[in-house]
DNA sequence: GACCAGGCGCACC
DNA sequence: GGTGCGCATGGT
């Protein structure tokens, strides 16, 4: 596969590749605009390469992948357009914004897109990886997991597979500094997935509350961890996950209050921001990256 | 050294 | 159905 395809702006892709620069897994050149993408289309581990050509207003995306790939160009465009979020109407987001108190953030932030996690399995995992640390340490945490259990291919880093974590013992992720209830969940919730009992595909054909509803009854998944992964898994344009600290932390900021909001307060504001609450929390962790 | 990190489950009321 | 605590370790 070698094509190029125009999208709708605005588009700001070196926001976005910024903002994935965090994740030591990714491979990101920031002044070609170009990023390598492991990500899974028709069951199949693919290799995309993405590179900006276009502008803010008319972007367009040089994409390549080795020649002789089982799954069908169509596919693999479908999928980026699911993680990068190109049929979000980014203009008519910040028009809704406009008169809303959050008007700064999404002026300041305009056109920069909500990017996915690249696998939807792997989402969960890091999901469960990332609670209640903070990010430099989560993301070492997740990158020695992937380095020790996934798989290389074409120079990107693949999760393993749910059928792999299986086998793992909770020593394995103890020695990599999981504690021992989160090497629990990861191996817990991967047998889950295997044994049929949790479908991540079916949950993609769910409603927001019923994907919460399954999978907060998985021991190591909360509210926070499911409306994560209704974010980065599946795309979804309207979580606001009031556990989060860095929007608790945003919202401080951006209101310059003293101390942090009450879920009250946040639920309350955050009432005004339906239906694009992801795209508010977004705006909310990029406004307090230093 | 204390306190906080893009939480969660469990014990105990 | 609410509240408090332990978890692991890095950053500040």
């Amino acid at each position: 596969m070698d094509e190029t395809l125009k999208i709708n702006g605005p588009y700001n892709f070196h926001q976005a590749l910024k903002r994935l620069q965090i994740d030591p897994l990714l491979n990101i050149n920031m002044d070609e605009q170009e990023i390598t993408i492991p990500t899974w289309v028709d069951g199949y581990p693919i290799v995309v390469k993405m590179k900006q050509l276009g502008t803010f207003e008319n972007p367009s995306f040089h994409i390549t992948t080795k020649e002789d790939i089982p799954v069908s160009s169509d596919k693999v465009v479908q999928q980026l357009s699911h993680l990068f979020h190109w049929n979000t109407p980014l203009e008519k987001v910040a028009d809704f914004f406009q008169n809303n108190e959050l008007a700064p953030l999404f002026e300041h932030f305009r056109g920069t897109p909500f990017v996915c996690d690249f696998q939807l399995y792997g989402s969960l995992m890091k999901g469960i990886t990332h609670q209640q640390l903070n990010m430099t340490f989560a993301y070492t945490l997740s990158e020695r997991f992937v380095k020790t259990f996934g798989f290389e291919q074409e120079g990107a880093w693949f999760y393993p597979k749910p059928e792999r974590v299986c086998e793992i013992e909770v020593d394995e992720l103890r020695k990599l500094q999981f504690s021992q209830r989160k090497a629990e969940y990861v191996i817990d919730t991967s047998k889950r997935i295997v044994e049929g009992k949790l479908d991540l595909e079916q949950l993609a054909k769910e409603s927001d509350e019923e994907v919460i509803k399954t999978l907060v009854k998985v021991r190591g998944i909360g509210p926070w961890t499911a409306e994560n992964f209704l974010m980065f898994g599946l795309g979804r344009m309207d979580l606001f996950p009031i556990q989060d600290v860095g929007v608790q932390n945003g919202m401080k900021k951006f209101y310059n209050w003293d101390t942090k909001p009450t879920y009250e307060t946040m639920l309350d504001k955050s009432a005004n921001w339906k239906p694009y609450r992801t795209y508010a929390t977004l705006y909310l962790w990029e406004s307090i990256e230093t």
